[in-house]
DNA sequence: AAACATCATCGACGCGCGTCGACGATGCTG
DNA sequence: CAGCATCGTCGACGCGCGTCGATGATGTTT
């Protein structure tokens, strides 16, 4: 194994003048430099992990936080997430690994993390007010959380702009004639963004919760023949729900495009192509969005204390019309 | 930060002392220990892992590589067998992280696993001659592989046992009267065992080579009424094109049991569960299997250097007969 | 009783790297 | 030209832990 001593001495200079070379924390003579690094390249060193760890450097290593790592259906999202990361910080020479991390074990890795064993954390899947965050500010880790988070966040976060995620959709629904919108959604209530949004536009939006199953997607289809005839868009964050919607429609004499026009808000490529007919959705690069945080999480760890800020990205998305599309101009009204 | 100083001032014993009660290397008088273990409980010390690391110690993490980790539809199993490394390792103490490693980036890992970062490494889908197995054997890193190897791998590994999974799928096929059984694979000849296989059991098993595609199933439905009548059962390592062929089956003329009986050797119980008629397999527990291949990985790591032996593993599987099932007893002879 | 093996413990050193302080050599200011 | 900041480099130390050799204190053998 190569160490510094042998470069140095490769090299014809002293041990620290290798690692100022390495790090560039100090000035170098020109020509020392290129010596010093001539020597890397020929004996292909590579400073040692655990030494450097332990001697109060920031490992090139960005571990990732998952915690439900393989479940469906988010698993596909996740590769997505896992290879943008992983190719966003490779380019700046840092590996990465993935911690499968289960509930229980957050003082466990407390313990590896003081370790300095990792140069930055990616935290996938927080929920709110999650203990690692309060963990990892507090030992000063540099993190980014990756994927949804609180409204408010104050740390590094990247996340889909899901304001203007609704903007895209329901602009489109209003170009194309809508006014009465239903939105499949989990809450009773509409957030305060959307409020807004459906009032400067000039269109109503009507929260129709239900299960994100295909049971709970044809309880829709039934609710709106029922009780809101009026309602000739849809848009939806139930994924499985949307589905079923689409599959039930008919059945309760709703067709699609005609009758009622679909915008899937968070659903994958995959599902939308296989659906009949195919769904239009908002969507977004999730690799891109994470091998921007990837870059971003590199920045963190290579600015150093004091002038660390914290920063924050929104990927908004674009609107993706599917070909035999389940969105059309609203009908002469009925 | 707690350190081994702490721990051997409050226990009032030397530093070294507090390292052989926890390694364990040289005895330690029962009332010391007693002293020195209070410490750590009370002060919740946990060793450093980058020292450990560079003073020479196992690390307790062990690193599992895995290449192509999202891609589908192997992200099911191999979710179940990381999940079951994760709980196997963990029952001794140990951390597990995983390596999302690209095929181009293996001198990178070289320099990271020299660097004595990880204790010991489990590699999943490696195939012959994986330029890992040479370096990990090189650097004296204890490794077990753990899926798909060689016939005749000399190190450690676990996987599933293949032989005896086709002895029960044409035993149980013999038992219900078949004597002709169509294999579904990639290979135009069988191997060996297989041979040996049917010849023992008084049957003909004829290799039917397709795709891996719903498509592939289906072309198989038409040779095997075309060219080969004889045939009563089916087994398939192929999953895609088993399903394939169970459904275009019927557009051939064939119907499932009754005309030809499936069995099939690889499949998911997710997919095995969807088909209809649903289709009995030789299943195995990947999670279980996976468990115990981190309990393998374990027992390397603390077995030191000369009395290391490579082990070996071979998990059978379970027949499964799913109800509505895709298995029957021979017809009377056409 | 002397010689020796075993037990329990301690001190010292080294692993490889990051970084602080020091020092000579230069360039610049007044 | 004296005084001082800056540049380029070196030596030394410390990070926390694993482990070797040494040292008494026992217990065991001839």
């Amino acid at each position: 194994m190569t160490t510094r001593a042998d470069i140095a001495k490769l090299a014809g200079v002293s041990e620290s003048t290798v690692s100022y070379v390495l790090s560039g924390k100090r000035p170098i003579g020109e020509e020392t430099r290129k010596r010093v690094l001539e020597a890397i390249e020929q004996t292909g060193y590579k400073s040692n992990y655990a030494a450097s760890a332990l001697a109060g450097g920031s490992p090139r290593l960005v571990t990732m936080m998952i915690s439900n790592l393989f479940s469906e259906p988010s698993s596909r999202i996740i590769g997505e997430l896992v290879n943008g990361v992983v190719d966003g910080v490779s380019q700046a020479g840092f590996h990465s690994v993935i911690w499968p991390i289960s509930e229980d074990a957050i003082s466990d890795v407390n313990t590896l993390l003081k370790s300095n064993f990792s140069g930055g954390v990616i935290l996938m899947n927080v929920i709110e007010s999650d203990p690692r965050v309060r963990a990892l500010h507090r030992e000063k880790i540099p993190f980014v959380v990756l994927g949804r988070t609180d409204v408010k966040f104050k740390y590094n976060y990247v996340d889909r702009d899901f304001e203007e995620r609704d903007r895209i959709a329901l602009t489109k629904l209003r170009e194309l004639g809508h006014s009465r919108v239903g939105l499949l959604t989990y809450e009773e209530n509409l957030r305060p963004h959307l409020l807004k949004l459906s009032k400067s536009l000039g269109l109503s939006v009507q929260p129709l919760t239900a299960k994100n199953t295909y049971e709970g997607g044809a309880e829709i289809a039934q609710t709106i023949r029922t009780k809101h005839k009026d309602i000739t868009a849809v848009i939806s964050v139930l994924d499985a729900a949307t589905i079923g919607f689409i599959e039930s429609a008919y059945e309760f004499g709703i067709s699609i495009p005609q009758d009622i026009s679909v915008i899937g808000l968070n659903m994958l490529e995959s599902q939308a192509e296989s659906a009949r007919p195919r769904v239009s959705t908002v969507a977004y690069d999730a690799y891109d969005m994470a091998k921007s945080c990837g870059k971003m999480i590199v920045e963190a760890i290579e600015t150093t204390g004091d002038q660390r800020v914290y920063k924050s990205e929104l990927w908004a998305g674009d609107f993706v019309d599917r070909g035999s599309t389940s969105i059309a101009r609203k009908k002469a009204s009925r």
